[in-house]
DNA sequence: CGGAGCCTTGATGACGTTCAAATCGTGTGG
DNA sequence: CCACACGATTTGAACGTCATCAAGGCTCCG
């Protein structure tokens, strides 16, 4: 299953099918892939980003994981999103030309480096790869929407049920099980992200098992009972 | 302060620094106005776009104000987003070609409607106004992620307080009054927007008013301490 | 094998929801 | 123009959920 480290090219790559090239031409995908280059492998913890960094490129994870944050005025970490491979990481610093938050491996992480002068360059020739830039935006405002108000109102265990789905559903579409799957963040990191203390993650995680809704064995979670959960995210 | 009904146009029009032709130069900006309609007022009420309605225009907001939401599965509504004048609407539909969510005019409304495909074809000629809607995506996407965040984990005046700095902003950014202003959405849209109650929005805007920090009637706010209001928000 | 970070579990209390009821404001129709 | 009715807002009281504090166990790596 590992990729050849020497040649890694769109056309071959496994994500391509989620990926920005996902609706291109092989015509148009060769050219893209001229202008994309390999960034060297992150191990957990290593930034890709900083705040403030001026935005040169737009990232692909081809595997691994991340989490992007922000720190508030007390330095106290904001987790904003986590990347999965097929992911495009860097949209939000598109407006300022500078990225706004900080984006770090959570496990060993490769990804490719696409240089944004030439994107946009590529993207005034090529009309689909221009909408499909605006499609994969738009996507990813929605979703971001959407989990606003879908988290907003809900109680803890069906905030924790919603972002398991929502996990279960991206490793579903990235063709490995949506049912069985490890989760590279702590559970500190969940809590954070879904507004909720650790403990909290820790109990409930503990109850659907108890349910038999989950199997949680450390990090690995196996949903046992999607109907139930789904219920629960409401 | 009434714009003539007559003749709207980009050149005139007091949004245009706000909007998207923001960063045009005179020669692009008449060539984006001749793409872009006057849409029929709206009345309190009254709905522009429909969930599910074919994405045929993106919409500018001209004077007024708009309210964006979803339906869950059972029927509840889950406001999304507020639009002020200089706001585009229909983003989050560029993925589908589909709108995904409800859009309500919260009071009388102005709108410009923008052709999609016309507005396609002028980004392929327009790097400015291609790179101008991908800003604006940018700028939304980084807003609602860090409202994601800023919300989640915040006590309930925080996240008022945050609430209302945003829209004193916003105002601010629109040439009017930051300090005083009209909150046109109901307690109750407010609430459902940033994950409170009526009552707890009630209590906490009289709690603010007691301690001199807000002088709120009805639908009029006026920020009194704007320092504590934002040491509040965190 | 040791240690540090991560995770789990229990007890307590604060904050915000829910339920209830009264008042206020707005828009409508007579 | 006024009266009325409905929706919006405010305020109070009781309850429940989740954060916090505390302590112990586990896991993974060096």
């Amino acid at each position: 299953m590992v990729n050849t480290i020497s040649h890694i090219h769109c056309q071959n790559c496994s994500m391509a099918p989620l990926c920005l090239p996902k609706n291109l031409s092989e015509g148009d995908m060769a050219r893209l892939d001229t202008i994309i280059q390999r960034h060297k492998p992150l191990h957990k913890k290593d930034l890709l980003v900083t705040a403030d960094a001026p935005l040169r490129y737009l990232y692909a994870v081809r595997s691994g994981s991340l989490k992007s944050y922000t720190l508030d005025d007390h330095g106290v970490e904001q987790i904003i999103d986590f990347h999965l491979p097929g992911d495009l990481v860097g949209f939000d610093a598109l407006a300022t030309g500078r990225h706004r938050s900080f984006t770090q491996a959570l496990e060993t992480t490769m990804l490719c480096e696409i240089p944004l002068n030439s994107l946009d360059d590529l993207s005034a020739e090529m009309p689909v790869l221009r909408r499909e830039l605006m499609s994969m935006m738009s996507s990813e405002l929605y979703t971001s929407k959407q989990l606003l108000g879908s988290l907003n109102n809900r109680a803890a265990d069906a905030r924790l049920a919603h972002f398991l789905l929502g996990l279960s559903q991206r490793f579903a579409d990235r063709g490995l099980s949506g049912k069985s799957f490890r989760l590279s963040m702590t559970r500190a990191d969940i809590g954070n992200y879904i507004g909720l203390s650790v403990e909290t993650i820790s109990r409930i995680l503990s109850r659907l098992q108890h349910e038999n809704v989950l199997l949680v064995e450390n990090k690995l979670v196996e949903i046992l009972a999607m109907d139930r959960l789904e219920r629960l995210a409401g």
